[in-house]
RNA sequence: GGAGGCGUCGCCUAGUCCGGUCUAUGGCGCCGCACUGCUAAUGCGGUUUGGGUCUUAUACAUCCAUCGAGGGUUCAAAUCCCUCCGCCUCCGCCA
């Protein structure tokens, strides 16, 4: 959530923000009001409690026609406390409400627009040219089933469309890529943690994704969980209800779990092979950082991920994605987009947000700098995505054989394997 | 899944049976001040978090809430009742 001293103080800012994330400015107002209701009956209620509580400590020592008296007087007292408490919970209730929905206050240095209003920050390595290397390139899915490495047909089989076994060197290729991104995250200083996948409601609204997102989370009814889209959502909500010490800061993790998502409202887009898929594995960057260190910090998970991605030999560039396009809680989000041959664009390996005090105040996350008690900043960002970095190396790096070059970073974890060669059927 | 125990403002802890004197006790730690060649020790004061009021002020003062969370009973709840959450012990089942 955002600051409501914020809101109170410069209205306009996050109104204007709210109309760059193309989200109902009415809302603003609509806040604004209940909180100054929230306020008014708060005073009236802490008036009403005093009051009762100055009665209340006169009645064990008041003989008994005082007695009478105060309780009679108390007794009023009773139901007006209850009235003024329950409009000021109710206001309080209709107030956060509505501050739930509000997305973060969009950095003014973003792109305003839609998805496609990005703007590109960089670009890195070269797009192969197949027409002159003398074959047309086959599509990840392709060059999967002929290597044993992918079975679509029997995923849909058992689990339904969307899912997908990885078999043989496809398995071998996702435990490489998580072992080399945790490697890399661990060298960099980060925590290696493997986090729950199933978290309450709690930790998923806190974390922002019951919001617009909320179509695209699986929720289990019988037990009022939530599996993780990510997890970003277990990394943000670990020190929930926490005050950090300023000098433990920054913290930062690198998580590793599965990802669930039910990609509704994606039918007809990315049906082909594990490009978009209802279950992935990820390594994921996690940061809590000082307010004043967020936007460096951002910056550095970004280098983090491009070493990642170069390391990989793929060909990307990175974008600063428009406004409408971030999610709730981030003001600020970078995107790598590796090249794939096949469909002749960029898409996106990698996420970073920058999200501010967004998820912290959400998460009841704080820092103690001095005497001061304040909201911390929290950051995340992609590492490796594995079914997407499969699909990108895959088609990146095949050969005119239907075989595939291994990445050098990769070589350790598959027993110095150079090459991934097509299997007799 | 069954039985029992527990949860107090950093940590430990008193208080809960029997509601008001709890404005939550004491110790440790921490912060400030004083004293002291230095250190140590000692003394005094302070030390949950959130929301208000006052204010140029994140200073001072003051009010309200906060004893795992929520609800109830009552003039009044850490204390009584209900629901939930978490932790511990034992039993059952199980990778």
């Amino acid at each position: 959530m955002i600051d409501l001293r914020l809101l109170r103080e410069d209205p306009d800012r996050v109104r204007a923000s709210q109309r760059a994330r193309g989200e109902d400015v009415a809302l603003v107002d609509a806040l604004l009001s209940a909180d100054e209701r929230r306020r008014s009956s708060g005073v009236r209620f802490d008036e009403l409690r005093s009051e009762q509580k100055s009665i209340g400590k006169l009645i064990p020592k008041a003989s008994p026609e005082e007695k009478a008296e105060l309780l009679k007087k108390a007794e009023q007292l009773k139901a007006e406390v209850k009235a003024a408490d329950a409009a000021q919970d109710e206001a309080g209730e209709e107030a956060r409400g509505l501050l739930l929905k509000l997305g973060n206050i969009v950095h003014p240095d973003v792109p305003v627009g839609g998805e496609e209003d990005f703007t590109v920050l960089e670009t890195h390595g070269t797009i192969r040219d197949f027409g002159a290397e003398g074959f047309t390139p086959k599509d990840h899915l392709e060059l999967g089933e002929a290597l044993g490495a992918i079975d679509m047909e029997r995923g849909a089989k058992v689990s339904g469309s969307r899912f997908y076994y990885l078999t043989g060197v496809g398995a071998l290729l996702e435990l490489a890529l998580v072992n080399a991104a945790v490697a890399q995250a661990t060298a960099a200083g980060f925590t290696p943690m493997i986090t729950p996948a199933l978290v309450r409601p709690q930790a998923m609204e806190g974390t922002g994704f019951l919001g617009q997102a909320a179509a695209d989370v699986y929720h289990l009814e019988q037990d009022d969980t939530y599996l993780v889209g990510t997890s970003e959502v277990p990394l943000a909500a670990y020190h929930m209800d926490e005050i950090i010490d300023a000098d433990k800061l920054p913290l930062r993790y690198a998580g590793y779990s599965s990802c669930f998502r039910r990609e509704a409202g994606t039918y007809g887009k990315d049906t082909r092979g594990i490009f978009r898929v209802h279950q992935f594995e990820k390594v994921e960057m996690f940061s809590y950082v000082a307010p004043e260190d967020a936007e460096a910090e951002h910056l550095r998970l970004l280098e983090w991920e491009k070493e990642w991605l170069l390391g990989l030999g793929l060909p990307f560039q990175v974008i600063d994605v428009a406004s409408g396009d971030l999610g709730a809680s981030a003001s600020r989000k970078y995107d790598c987009e590796a090249w794939i041959p096949t469909q002749g664009k960029y898409r996106e390996l990698t996420s970073t947000s920058n999200c501010d005090s967004f998820q912290a105040r959400r998460l009841s996350v704080r820092m103690r700098d001095g005497k001061q008690v304040k909201p911390l900043s929290t950051l995340n960002g992609t590492l490796c995505a594995v079914t997407r970095t499969i699909v990108a190396i895959l088609e990146n790096h095949q050969q005119a054989d239907g075989s595939v070059w291994v990445p050098e970073v990769l070589r350790p974890y598959l027993g110095g394997r150079e090459l991934l060669e097509p299997i007799a059927k």
